[in-house]
Order: C-alpha cells, then sequence, then structure tokens
DNA sequence: ATTGAAAATGAAAATCGTTTTCAAATTGGA
DNA sequence: TCCAATTTGAAAACGATTTTCATTTTCAAT
C-alpha cells in the first residue's frame, strides 16, 4: 500500500486536535472545526480519530455514557492517566498521580495483570456533592 | 407514588440475574430469558435492568466498545477490593491490595473524591493472554 | 367479586453515535 | 499530463437504547 495522502482536512483535524488542552468527543470536536470550516464532513472527522488511534497519535476511553472522549497520548504517556468520576452530578477529573504507577506496577509484579492505563475510570464523590 | 408492582416479568428477570455468575449484557440477558419465555420483551428487560442499577442491586460498568456490562452488587461489595479485567479473554480477578487503600487516600486527601471501592475495575491483559 | 386508578407491558417508532456505501473529487508519482 | 490509489462527504445502514402509546395487569378500596 502507498503513502497516505495529505489533505486539508486531515491538517485542519490534527491542528485542531494540538489545540485540545483537555480530552474531547467526536462531537465536540466536530463543532470547533466547523468554525473554521463548514464543509468539512462529520464522517471524515471519524475517519481521520480513528486513524490516529490507531497510530496511537490519540488515546481513547470510554465513559459511562458509552459515549468515547480522546486526548492526544503525549499528554499522557508520562505518568498514570485515570478519570475520577462523580457518581452524584456526573462530573470528570483527570488526574495524574504517581500513585496510580505503584498500583499498576503491583499489579503487574504481584498479579501479572498489565494494567491498560488509559482506560482507568475510578468512580466515587466529589467535594462539592458531599457538601 | 405507590409501590411497584410485581410481576412475572420482574420476577423471572430477577430469578435469571440471579443466576448468572459472571457479568452480562442486556442482549445476553435477553437471550437466556428467551429460553425460557418468547414473549417477553426486550423494553421490559431494559427497564428491569436499569431499575436493578438505579436500586443498587445491578452495577454497571462500560466497555471499551461502548456496551454496558452489569453483575449483581452483591458479588462485588467487599472493600478495599477491586477487580482486574482482561480486555482480550475477558477474566476477572478480584484484588484486595493495600496500593488501592494507598491511591484512595490520595485521591480523597489531594483531590478532594472520595472513592467508592465496590465500584472499581480496571482493564488490562492478564498473564495468559500476553503469552 | 367488582371496580378503577396506577403501573407495567411490548410492538413500533424514534434517537443517538458510529460505520458503511458509493459516486465524485483530490492527490501525487510516472 | 495522465491515471490509479486514496480521500471525501452525503446518504443509508447499523446497533444499542429510549420513547411512545395503546393495551393489559396489578392490587387496594369498595
Ligand atoms: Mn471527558
Ligand atoms: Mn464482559
Ligand atoms: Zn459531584
Ligand atoms: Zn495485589
Amino acid at each position: 500500500m502507498r503513502d497516505s495522502y495529505k489533505t486539508k482536512q486531515k491538517e485542519l483535524i490534527e491542528r485542531c486536535i494540538k489545540e485540545c488542552e483537555r480530552e474531547f468527543t467526536v462531537k465536540e470536536l466536530f463543532a470547533r472545526l466547523n468554525k473554521e470550516d463548514q464543509t468539512i464532513g462529520l464522517t471524515t472527522v471519524y475517519r481521520a480519530v480513528n486513524g490516529l488511534v490507531k497510530n496511537h497519535a490519540l488515546s481513547k476511553s470510554v465513559e459511562s455514557d458509552g459515549v468515547p472522549h480522546y486526548r492526544l497520548a503525549e499528554k499522557c504517556e508520562h505518568s498514570g492517566h485515570c478519570l475520577l468520576k462523580c457518581e452524584s452530578c456526573g462530573k470528570l477529573t483527570h488526574t495524574d498521580c504517581d500513585e496510580l504507577n505503584v498500583l499498576s506496577k503491583h499489579f503487574a509484579n504481584k498479579h501479572h495483570f498489565e494494567v491498560d492505563q488509559k482506560d482507568i475510570t475510578i468512580y466515587g464523590t466529589c467535594e462539592e456533592c458531599r457538601m
């Protein structure tokens, strides 16, 4: 197979993703893209995002509503990234804590289980909802 | 509002769920139910499962394919405890490790987030599937 | 036992996010 | 330029779940 072709759509999508500070859904990304180019197709966005996931440039995680969220893999690589989800208000908090790496290493060494750190979501209650 | 009504559908669904050793999807549950009663409606199964989740009798978790899986809450209740789920073969391993308590305390102290430990599932790959 | 309001049921339609299809347009090397 | 491989986007298909709504069932009061 040949090299993939450069297109203005892919360039725009990748540039827009790089500007994302937080994780995003396809719906959110598409809305942001539409502000720059109303001709871009949702199908194309799905294809580009799926391609970037396949290349490990984006990491994908599925929330309890079943909708995938994406973030730049380079922003999750350094340490254990996980999501704290409040079961009361639904708020999501991203964390990157060394304690998670300790836990992952424990599972690897003592339980022979390789954690996929990109998919961890921990449920509980946030500060506001406990008050 | 009144009490909810007892129906043979709910009884059958709850009995069938109690017989589940492993977690299940609605699709799987519906297939099993159909062997006992082909008249039961998929909508009724969805309604019953959602009701049981609301009552905390079932716990719900979403996998990377976006499809919710359910399991009896009573089978996951022991505290300080989390499940390791292999995304390749589906195997569930129960753990009870101090490293998890360290992580929970970190989230409580540094992120003001109270972890609900009975709902933690961590995804990854088990030993057999990595070989 | 009869009655009737509340709740539950199930078929069909609607919804929602995502993937597939396909004809037309674009890319980039020969 | 030429042209096959690739990409695009609209429309249709898809799969899981929810909503709608007419009908049936429950159950407590009479
Ligand atoms: Mn998110
Ligand atoms: Mn499963
Ligand atoms: Zn909250
Ligand atoms: Zn352990």
